[in-house]
RNA sequence: GGCCGAGUGGCGGAAUGGCAGACGCUGGGGACUUAAAAUCCCCUACUCGCAAGGGUGUGUGGGUUCGAAUCCCACCUCGGCCA
């Protein structure tokens, strides 16, 4: 090992001999003693400390994702992914990767905030207890984290840097022709504007920018909450109700990354689900948009369509309830049932608004608008169905062809007209009716002509609009586009439209912009400064950090002020031309800090820049991210989405900032149910670590089952893993606390060579495929075995000691020192196996006739098929079985087994 | 309602087209011990049988294949995410 890489390995520290233990415990091993030994040499010689600017080896970065510092603490949850991580950080660093593995503090938040308004105790207080105690779990499981580049949201040192991307956010554009950001003073500016609208044109553009949009606001929390906090109506936290409410926000511009957003996928390795679930929260859909004139007006309502090809079905219109036609178009006898519909509507969420299954409301405003494509006249209806944030908050309403508009016709009998006629197979395969599903293969079919006649009662009762029928056919009630394909029409009716200036092909994202304001005051302020005329600007780079002002009142005002905003002598600011500005009230949601972390970790030190391009260049992106799938869309879009904008403006040297992503699993309590304190099925890491020692603890979460899956906690299971490991130090360790006298420089025997050469291949092979539990199992067979032998070769328990280190690098640390080496292990090279001494002389291989295993035989590993044919048709079992009977295939796979065909 | 994932002994799981149940836990039996703990050894899917031995078996039903836990189709159940 290059001694340059290493930062000085120091004499390493005291051997524990502790023989009184030993006797009282006979069987353990002094875990408690050793794994303390083992944090503080590392911590006192940084022996994990990651090097930038070695040229001589590959680098590896793995990313964990950072925890939120709760009161509670560690869950057993957290040091799965994280010994996972470990792991490979510690097999990688043996394999002559120089290794970048960081952790920190995503410790903005609303837990903090909500103990501060209780108890008065400042959030910066709660959080820097919970930071100290979740560090200090952290460490006990001995992870190989580089702790000098730790970073915490909180710290002004860090969110300067959050503060900063914000200004390049909102100092930017998104250039349309070439989908990237660009610095806001290349926005070419229309001619002709007065200075106003010049202003006005330039915040339009930004990708930060302010926005009057319906939110959830929680009275009794004082802010704003996401659409995943809100539950039913009610706040998440605390169950309080949530009503819908314009207000002022800050929003970032992430729906013009949406294209990116999905296309760059190509380039990660990640789950396939996750990339699906990233692309259907993008929801990118394409159809047209369409103009409808209102009938005695000279407005018109565009309405946005996956299915242009349906306009002649189109037998209503339907607005959201907030759309801002309503109240004008509303003739004078239908207002006050509207004006009621437009209340009852505000206190319902979208969730509930949009549930399929729940009834259709609506109220019909008296107006009319006029069929484009035939000049017919449809009534308008409103309906809290159609939401006013997707498309264009109306909808054409096609009840032969939609789920949603045929219930709501259905109820309020408005006509049904179908435009699309499916072929028998389309009808079979729409699976209306219910009989069974046809799926390109006749598993069931009772007979083609039976199959026929079902198909054509489908059919019938589509035309006749008595059912909804989703999907493509042949075009029918649509005059001069009768007998078009669905695909045909779309394509003919949005030229059409575009050439009557009636309409144009349109794309439609379900991904909103991002509203990146709270009303907290646990979070980072916002640089920037609003003017008495109404004007906004953000503060210079160089005033950066804009820190948070003390305060002892957490608590908001209750009509969305939030608390920054009293503390007036922070609010207000006279400027050096002498007039006054207020400061931005508003904080930044937790999720800020979390969106760059990762960068943070390459310089975590700098403070002349958020990171140096050089580091930058040097290790991104990120080889490995391991975290919980609770993160799979919002954090990890919001992540990609400020990494493409500080790739557009030439901050970072990759598109995509996470190569591979795995997703750790659950692990659930002891009774198979989820962790909480209610049930009271909590599992304690301190505890576990107490009693069986951090290497147990890790072992045990590697050894439960595959990384992903949900699986239950069982202390039996811990114990077993620690009777392993007790095992292990038994067999090469005695009573005195020396290495013991059975172990010398012998030649290992034939089986010992070739299970150790197994053994690391399998190991080896099972870290590279993240599948920790079988490489656990393989280790503990060759423990099972090395244990019964009278005599050790010190070389095989050299090699295996370097192949457990990863796993249970104290225990393994411990032993190598034993083992007269003076220096800690963590940068060994990786033992080597050799194919040839893995390889089995003699195989033993199943026969079979028709399949059925009829006896075994034992060959030579390298036996021919010829061979191995002969000696199974030698087998008396398989004589008897094929007496008398004509032998017509026999298949030999090699090293496997034999089946005779008769 | 949609999407994703999963269903294998008493339990966690292994085997991804080739000997189902590796490894661990639990349970049973034995050795050591005055005794216990610890440790070591043996057994531990179900079923018929005194035994030798046989049969069945990877959620259910069908299909493909010499051969299916594994691939295909349908269904059932559970879990997660979204609505």
């Amino acid at each position: 090992m290059a001694a340059n890489v290493i930062p000085a390995h120091q004499a390493a520290p005291a051997l524990i001999p502790d023989t009184k233990k030993m006797e009282e415990n006979k069987g353990f091993y002094n875990f408690n003693e050793i794994e303390k030994k083992w944090q503080t040499f590392w911590e006192q010689n940084k022996t994990f400390a990651a090097d930038d600017s070695n040229k001589a080896k590959p680098k590896y970065y793995v990313l964990d994702m950072f925890p939120y510092p709760s009161g509670q603490g560690l869950h057993v949850g957290h040091p799965e992914g994280y010994t996972a991580s470990d792991i490979v950080a510690r097999y990688k660093r043996m394999k002559n990767f120089n290794v970048l593995h960081p952790i920190g503090w995503d410790a903005f938040g609303l837990p903090a905030e909500q103990y501060a308004i209780q108890t008065g105790t400042h959030p910066a207080q709660t959080t820097q207890k919970n930071i100290d105690n979740m560090r200090r779990q952290i460490k006990s499981l001995g992870f190989s984290y580089d702790w000098d580049r730790q970073v915490d949201t909180t710290d002004e040192k860090y969110y300067r840097w959050t503060q900063w991307i914000f200004l390049k956010l909102f100092n930017s554009f998104f250039d349309a022709k070439e989908q990237k950001a660009k610095p806001i003073k290349d926005l070419p500016i229309p001619a002709g504007l007065t200075e106003s609208q010049k202003r006005q044109y330039i915040d339009d553009n930004r990708l930060a920018y302010e926005a009057e949009v319906a939110v959830n606001w929680c009275p009794e929390l004082g802010t704003v909450l996401a659409n995943e906090e809100v539950i039913g109506g009610v706040s998440e936290r605390g169950g309080h109700p949530v009503i819908r409410k314009p207000m002022r926000q800050w929003m970032l511009r992430i729906t013009k990354y949406a294209d990116r957003l999905v296309d760059d996928l190509k380039l990660v390795d990640w789950p396939d689900s996750i990339k699906k679930l990233q692309t259907d929260w993008v929801g990118k859909s394409t159809g047209a948009e369409v103009d409808f004139k209102i009938d005695g007006s000279d407005k018109k309502i565009t309405v946005f369509t996956t299915r242009p090809d349906t306009l002649f079905g189109a037998t209503y219109m339907v607005l959201a309830p907030e759309h801002p036609f309503v109240d004008e178009i509303t003739t004078a006898d239908k207002k006050s049932a509207i004006a009621d519909y437009k209340k009852k509507a505000q206190s319902k969420s979208d969730m509930d608004r949009t549930d399929l299954a729940k009834d259709k409301t609506g109220e019909f405003t008296g107006a009319f608008a006029i069929n484009p494509v035939n000049g017919k006249k449809t009534p308008i209806w409103i309906s809290d169905y159609v939401l006013i944030s997707y498309g264009t908050g109306a909808i054409m309403s096609v009840p032969a062809h939609d789920d949603r508009d045929f219930e709501f016709a259905k109820k309020f009998n408005l006509p049904i007209i179908p435009v699309v006629e499916p072929s028998r197979k389309q009808a079979l395969l729409s699976g209306i009716g219910g009989c069974y599903k046809y799926e390109g293969k006749l598993t069931w079919p009772p007979s083609k002509d039976e199959e026929d006649a079902w198909a054509d009662g489908v059919i019938e009762d589509i035309l006749n609009g008595d059912v909804c029928y989703t999907g493509e056919g042949i075009a029918i009630n649509s005059e001069k586009f009768n007998g078009l394909s669905t695909a045909e029409f779309k394509e003919k009716i949005t030229g059409w439209l575009a050439e009557n200036k009636l309409g144009k092909k349109a794309v439609n994202y379900k991904l909103r912009d991002w509203l990146f304001s709270r009303q907290r005051y646990w979070g980072e302020p916002f640089p920037i400064l609003h003017h008495s005329d109404g004007s906004i600007t953000a503060l210079d780079e160089k005033q950066l950090p804009l820190v948070l002002p003390e305060t002892d009142s957490f608590k908001p005002s209750g009509n969305g002020e939030p608390p920054l905003a009293m503390i007036t002598d922070w609010v207000n600011v006279k400027l050096p031309d002498g007039t006054t500005a207020r400061r931005e009230t508003n904080t930044m949601p937790q999720w800020a800090g979390s969106c760059w972390y990762y960068l943070r970790y390459l310089d975590a030190q700098n403070s002349d820049a958020a990171w140096s391009k050089e580091k930058e260049k040097y290790w991104m992106p990120v080889d490995l991210y391991i975290g919980g799938a609770e993160h799979a869309v919002l954090h990890l879009l919001y992540s990609r989405f400020w990494h493409k904008t500080l790739f557009d403006l030439g901050y970072v040297s990759t598109p995509e900032p996470f190569k591979k992503l795995i997703n750790q699993g659950m692990i659930l309590g002891e009774d198979g149910q989820k962790m909480s304190k209610s049930r009271g099925n909590v599992v304690n890491p301190d505890k576990v670590i107490t009693d069986y020692g951090a290497d147990s603890m890790r072992l045990y979460e590697m050894f439960m089952g595959p990384l992903e899956a949900t699986k239950p906690w069982n202390m039996q299971g811990v114990e077993g893993v620690h009777r392993f490991l007790c095992k292990f130090w038994r067999t090469v360790i005695d009573e005195t606390g020396n290495i013991k006298s059975t172990i010398s420089d012998i030649e290992a025997d034939e089986e010992t060579q070739r299970l150790l050469h197994q053994t690391i291949k399998k190991v080896g092979g099972d870290i590279d495929n993240f599948r920790f539990n079988t490489a656990i199992s393989q280790m503990m067979i060759f423990v099972n075995h090395i244990g019964k032998l009278p005599a050790l070769p010190r070389k095989a328990i050299e090699a295996f000691v370097l192949l457990l280190a990863p796993f249970s690098p104290h225990i393994a640390e411990e032993v190598w020192q034993k083992l007269s080496h003076k220096k800690t292990l963590a940068y060994e090279n990786w033992p080597k196996y050799s194919e040839e001494l893995a390889a089995e002389k003699e195989i033993e291989i199943a026969v079979q006739v028709l399949g059925r295993i009829k006896d075994k035989i034992v060959v030579p590993a390298d036996a021919d098929d010829e061979f191995i044919k002969q000696k199974a048709l030698a087998c008396e079992k398989v004589i008897s079985a094929i007496t008398g009977k004509e032998i017509k295939k026999v298949i030999v796979i090699k090293s496997r087994l034999v089946n005779i065909v008769i």
